[in-house]
DNA sequence: GATGAATGAGAGTTCATTCAT
DNA sequence: GATGAATGAACTCTCATTCAT
C-alpha cells in the first residue's frame, strides 16, 4: 500500500472512531470525511460499506487491547491482572464514548466478546482462579457479560471515575472467592 | 381528550414499542403507524416528534415498574425484594429487545436512572440495607449504574435466562454484607 | 386515489416522457421531480423505483397504442390498416424521441413487441394477409422485429417525415404480395 | 508513440469493446481499465475522455468495415455485394450487442452513417443500381436509415439468424427492382 | 509513461414532518 | 380529528476525472 494511502486510512480510522462516538449509529460518512479532511470517495476505496469501516474500527481496537492483555497475563498478581484489564477496558469505552453502541448494533459483538479477545480474557480468568483468587464457578459467559454490560454503560452514561471505581468493586467482589 | 383519541394514544403507544423493539433506532414513524392502523398524522396529533414519542414509551413503562416497585416495597424480606425487583427490570429489558438503547440514543436516560424510578428504587435499597441483607457503603448511584449495565447488556446481546441468573448472582453476590 | 395524487401521477408521468426524451437513459429523478413540480419523494409514492416509472410509461404509452390498433381494424382497407397502424407507431417514436431505447434498455421490450400490443398488431397481420395485400409468408417476429427496428432508428436518429415515408416505403414493398 | 504506448491502446480499444457489450451504456472506466489490465490513468493518457474512447471504437470499427465493403465492390454480382455487407453489418451488430446504442446515445452516430462508411456504402450501392438489382429510386438517406434500424433493432434484441435472415429478407424485396 | 489513490458532484432512495383533503 | 400525499434534506454509494507517486 502506497505511504499516502496508509497515511489516509489510519486518518480515516481515527475521525471515525471521533464520530461515531459524537453522532452515534447515526454517523454520516460525510462528517466522516469532513473530520479525516478527504473526500468520501476516499473512505469507500478503503471500506466498502459504512459497516465494513466499523468493522474495522473494532478490529483495529480489539487487537491492541489484546496485546495489552496478554502483557498482563504474562507477570504480577493473576487477580490484580484480571481486575485491571476489566477496569482498563471499562475506562477505555468511557472514553471512547458512544462507540460500543454503534459497533454492536452493527451487529458486531461488542469489543468484549469479540473473538480476539476471548483468549486474552479466558488466560486471565483461568490463571485467576488458579491463584484462588476469583470464585471457581465463574464461567467465561457470564465474566464477557458483566464486562460488555459495564462498557456499555460507562461508555453510554459517561461514568466517571468515581462511579466507576465504585460499581467495579461491587462486581469485582462478586467476583472473588467467598471466604 | 376524545375517547377515539385517547385509544388512538394507546394504540400507537403499543406499535411503537413493538416497532421499536423489531427496527431499533431505525424504526419508522409510517411503520408504527401501519402497525397501530392509523395514519401518520394521527400519531403526530399526540406527539409533536419522534423523540417526543419515545420518551413517551419511557414514561409509560417507567410508571409501570414504579408501581411494581412500590408493591414489593410493601411486604416481604427487603434483600429478596430489592434483588426481584433488580433481576425483573433486567428480564424486562431482555424481553422488550432494542428498546432500551433506541431510547438512551435518542437521548433518553435509560429506564433505571429516570426520575420515577429514582424514589422506588431508593426505598427498596434503603429497607434491604436497614435489614442487613445489602452493603452500607453502597449507594444509589453505583446500584442504579449496575442496573443501567445489565439491562442495556441484557437486551443489546439477549441474555438468555441462565446467563442472566448467573451474571446477576455475581452482582448480587457484591452487593450483599460481606462477612 | 385522491384527486391530487392522481393529477401528480399524471403529470410526472407526463414529466418523465419529456425528461426521458431529452436525456436518455441518465434522465434523472431529480430533473423530472423538477419539470413536474413536484418533489422527489412525490415520484417515490406513486412509483418506487426508477424502473418502475419507466415502466409505467411504457403500460400507459402501450395502452393508448393498442386502442388505436383496434380502431383500425374495425374497418377500412385491411392492407392499408396495417401499414398506416405501422407508419403511425413509427411518428410517434419520432416524436417522443429517445424514449424507446431508454426503456428497452431497461429491460423493457420496445413498445411493439409489448405484450397488449402483440394481439391488436397480430390482428392487423392476419386481416391484411386474408385479404391479399401481404405476402402469406411473413410471421409476427420478423414484422415486429421491423417495426421496433423502424422505431429505434426514428426515434434515435430523429427521421424526419420525407425519410421516414420513403423508408417504410422500401419496407412496405417488401411486405407486400409479390407479383 | 512508444510500443509500449502503442501495445497499450490497442488493448484498451479490444476491453472497452468488451465492457461496452457486457454493461452497455453503464461500462465504467475502472472495468474497462481492469479488463485491459492497465491503469485508469493510462486510458485517460490515450484517450482524454470517456466520449472520446468510444469514438475511438467506433472510428475503429468503421475502418475495418469500409475495407470489407471496398473488398465487395471490387467484384462479383453488384446486388449480392450491397446485400451481403447489409447482412454482415447487421450480424456484426449483433455480436457486438448493446455496443451500438452505448454509442449512439453517447452522441455518436451509428456506425452505418459513420462519414467513413458512407463512401464504401454508395459504392456499393450505385453498382448494384447500374445493374439493375436495386430500384434507382432508392437513395442513400433511407438505405443508411433502414441499415441503422436492422443494427439497432438486431444488437438490442438480439435476432437469432433465422430472424435475421427472415427480416432482411423482407427488406432486400423492398429494395429490389420491382418486376 | 504508467499507476491507482483521491476527489466530489451526483445518482437513487428514505423518512421525519407538514398540511390539504 | 383523522388521513396519507407531498416535501426535500440527508443518506449511502458510484464513477469520470485529476494528479502525486
Amino acid at each position: 500500500m502506497r505511504a499516502d494511502a496508509q497515511r489516509n486510512r489510519a486518518r480515516v480510522l481515527e475521525a471515525a472512531e471521533e464520530v461515531l462516538a459524537r453522532d452515534g449509529l447515526a454517523a454520516s460518512m460525510r462528517a466522516v470525511a469532513e473530520l479525516a479532511g478527504v473526500g468520501v470517495g476516499t473512505i469507500y476505496r478503503q471500506f466498502p460499506t459504512k459497516e465494513a469501516l466499523y468493522q474495522a474500527i473494532v478490529a483495529d481496537r480489539t487487537r491492541r487491547l489484546a496485546e495489552r492483555a496478554a502483557e498482563l497475563a504474562e507477570g504480577g498478581d493473576p487477580g490484580r491482572a484480571l481486575f485491571t484489564f476489566f477496569a482498563m477496558i471499562v475506562e477505555h469505552a468511557t472514553t471512547k464514548k458512544v462507540f460500543v453502541d454503534a459497533l454492536s448494533a452493527a451487529g458486531v459483538d461488542p469489543k468484549a466478546g469479540s473473538p480476539d479477545l476471548r483468549g486474552p480474557i479466558e488466560t486471565l480468568l483461568v490463571r485467576a482462579q488458579r491463584a484462588g483468587a476469583v470464585r471457581p464457578d465463574v464461567g467465561m459467559p457470564e465474566l464477557l457479560a458483566l464486562l460488555s454490560a459495564a462498557c456499555l454503560a460507562a461508555q453510554q452514561q459517561g461514568w466517571d471515575p468515581g462511579l466507576r471505581d465504585r460499581a467495579l468493586a461491587v462486581v469485582f467482589d462478586g467476583l472473588r472467592t467467598q471466604p
